[in-house]
DNA sequence: GCGTTAACTCAACTTTCTTGAGTGTTCAAG
DNA sequence: CTTGAACACTCAAGAAAGTTGAGTTAACGC
């Protein structure tokens, strides 16, 4: 049973080089700036490699000198930081109804956010309207194609054809072909594939609470709810890129089993409402409900946190991760009453005494978490090194 | 809130070298015998690239020469194969009553397994028994110690004071200090420590059903219930080592909920059967119990199908695995019997019509699975090129 | 038979990293 | 105030690994 092997590169000096250069950027990222002798200790070169490395990423423009910083004996250390106009990143959320786009910079800011309406959810009409808002966001903030690295694009899974295909708010047409070759042939872009809570996750790592972790889990209140997962700095896919299809799940409420993503999620905080005669058209409906303590939806939160508590007893067992992140299209307010809420189970691997992170935090959350999420995934690429890269 | 980066290394030279090495008997390891064309094909290195390293891995005897094969036109393929003798790895399991060792070569094959009654489950006598069992297997296989590559140590987690310590089988004192470490000092080789089920979960990968699969899980039958991860060719620890604790979980069986555990376990079996004045001692009484047909043997595998079924469904959406492996300590006509007893949920990722492999295999099983998975994690090393390795 | 195909080797070249000596700045001890 | 240690950084030489392109050998097919 010989099955491919996946292409893992073999190191040659140009091959090298890029890896360095990319380890130096993620040094430099990581601390916010530093000096050449830092980097190479951080990364075990020699400072003359990371001296020559750093010429080459200043000629790129990829870093700005910070001045100088004296810090005890010896010579005053010169400091660099990553150039926020060095590079861009473009984000595109494809949803059934609406395209999202984002464009950030090499630090993550993002320079502006556009929501594009879809007059029918064709693989064609979505391809022409990425692309347009594409040009058009290029041509608004005078950015260069050239500055650009990449684009990242969230799509509702899963992908291909599966058991749970049909039950999604779904799109036609995305089944045959790879997504991403698809994109990248239209965009002329390197191009990164994703689901939402993958996504979300990844933006969180990169410039949200989640900065400097490397293994945690993300639960991401969109339509449904998904789960993102870092493992070793690195977003888990699965072998057919479905991996954290959470919300189908079974767990159990008062005793009763219930799918989990019948009991947390936007459909069903809706439909628990739309069931008391309550009407919600979006989040900012459910925000004032909240202030307005209505008492359906603290009962729908009750019992949200409740099938949220189980589900974490899973998560957390399964992979022990740092901490948990609750995030997504969900209030704020609505987000931390359910954090609160949640009964932390006992018999947890993850219930120790030397916690450096709560155990359930909340992240990023609005509208466009998710497109942001999919710049992010760009910006992640930038700043990994490649040799045996991990995907 | 800056973390301690991971000290991800940079690329020199000798790095090179050793990472290229470990690519080029990667690929000869994959499809068991491959010529110095074929091999430069899959790394992205050049011929001579690969010649040259091949002649030094013959010096190092790690390979041998295979003949020639005459493909089609043009010169003959001299061929190489992974050296069985050019190196060792020695496995061991600790387990409370008892250790377990193995030495293997390098492409996996036992030579000698042993099980050591334990005195006592201190840690001195743990590690006197090992340091103990080393020496007389390689006094009786004549093996040097500088062909040992290194050791594996498989050890009932969780690691560290978790919630779930005090319900297992558990070893005192491990809590302190690093147990890699500490074998490493004593043994004076290189050490990687894993859980059973993660271990046996590499065994598979390196020599068994899951050979050339690079993301699946693995249902370990032990004392309890463990699950081991694969994701990208990697074993899944968790931030803290403990990923895969999946028996704590709760499952719904016959719309009740159960702890995973508590249906499906060597425990579990005997409690069921116990109560019905059945005793089992070992692993060769659920076998003759098995092929008499014994009722209440029945209803316990039907009951484990069932739990193992929900569990399933977890595990294939939270991971969408290439496969899911069940093994462990429980005799092949047992874990047959329930894999055929077990509904494959409908609403799962994994339910996808293009699948290459069932959702559902019996891995290897017998007392020393765990043990061999062992040094499968040294062997596992060794083929894995170092530059920006995954841990 | 003879040209084509393909694997492999040899020798020259390129890239990148490391090493060790040297420069400049800061702090602290005498 | 002087002197020396500590530290960051640069320069130039050297080493290690990979690549390239020409050349050799062997099998196949027309």
């Amino acid at each position: 049973m010989v099955t491919s092997l996946k292409p893992q590169l073999g190191a040659n000096p140009e091959r090298v080089r890029s890896h360095n250069k990319q380890l130096v950027l993620r040094a430099i990222r990581h601390v916010g700036t530093a000096g050449r002798a830092e980097i190479a200790r951080a990364s075990g070169l020699s400072t003359q490699a990371v001296s020559n490395i750093i010429s080459d990423l200043l000629n790129e423009g990829l870093l700005v000198e910070q001045g100088v910083r004296s810090a005890g004996r010896g010579l005053p250390v010169q400091q660099y930081a990553i150039k926020p106009d060095g590079g861009y990143a473009f984000g595109v959320e494809v949803r059934p109804t609406a395209v999202f786009t984002a464009l950030v910079d090499l630090v993550g800011t993002p320079l502006v956010t556009h929501r594009t309406p879809l007059a029918d959810p064709q693989k064609a009409t979505i391809l022409e309207t990425v692309c347009a808002q594409l040009d058009e966001t290029l041509a608004k903030t005078h950015v260069p194609k050239n500055a650009l690295m990449g684009a990242g694009i969230v799509m509702p899974g899963p992908f291909g054809d599966t058991g749970l295909t049909g039950t999604e708010s779904e799109l036609p047409g995305w089944n045959t072909g790879d997504p991403a070759e698809i994109f990248a042939n239209r965009l002329d872009l390197p191009v990164f594939v994703e689901n939402d809570a993958n996504a979300a996750a990844m933006a969180e790592r990169m410039n949200g609470v989640a900065r400097g972790l490397d293994d945690f889990a993300y639960l991401y209140f969109g339509q449904g709810l998904g789960l993102g997962l870092v493992q070793n700095g690195q977003a888990v896919q699965g072998a057919f890129g479905n991996a954290g299809e959470i919300g189908h799940i079974t767990v159990v409420v008062q005793g009763r089993p219930v799918e989990l993503e019948s009991a947390t999620s936007r459909l069903s905080v809706q439909a628990h409402l739309a069931g008391h005669g309550v009407t919600v058209m979006n989040v900012d409906d459910l925000t004032s409900l909240y202030s307005s303590a209505n008492r359906h939806l603290f009962v729908w939160l009750d019992q949200a946190a409740q099938a949220l508590s189980s589900a974490l007893s899973i998560i957390e067992n399964l992979f022990d991760p740092q901490t948990v992140i609750l995030g997504g299209a969900m209030p704020d307010d609505l987000l931390d009453h359910i954090i609160a809420r949640t009964a932390l189970p006992e018999r947890s691997v993850s219930n120790r005494p030397d916690r450096k992170y709560p155990r359930l935090m909340r992240g990023t959350s609005g509208r466009m978490t998710a497109t942001l999420g999919a710049a992010a995934l760009v910006l992640h690429q930038a700043f990994t090194p490649t040799i045996a890269a991990a995907r």
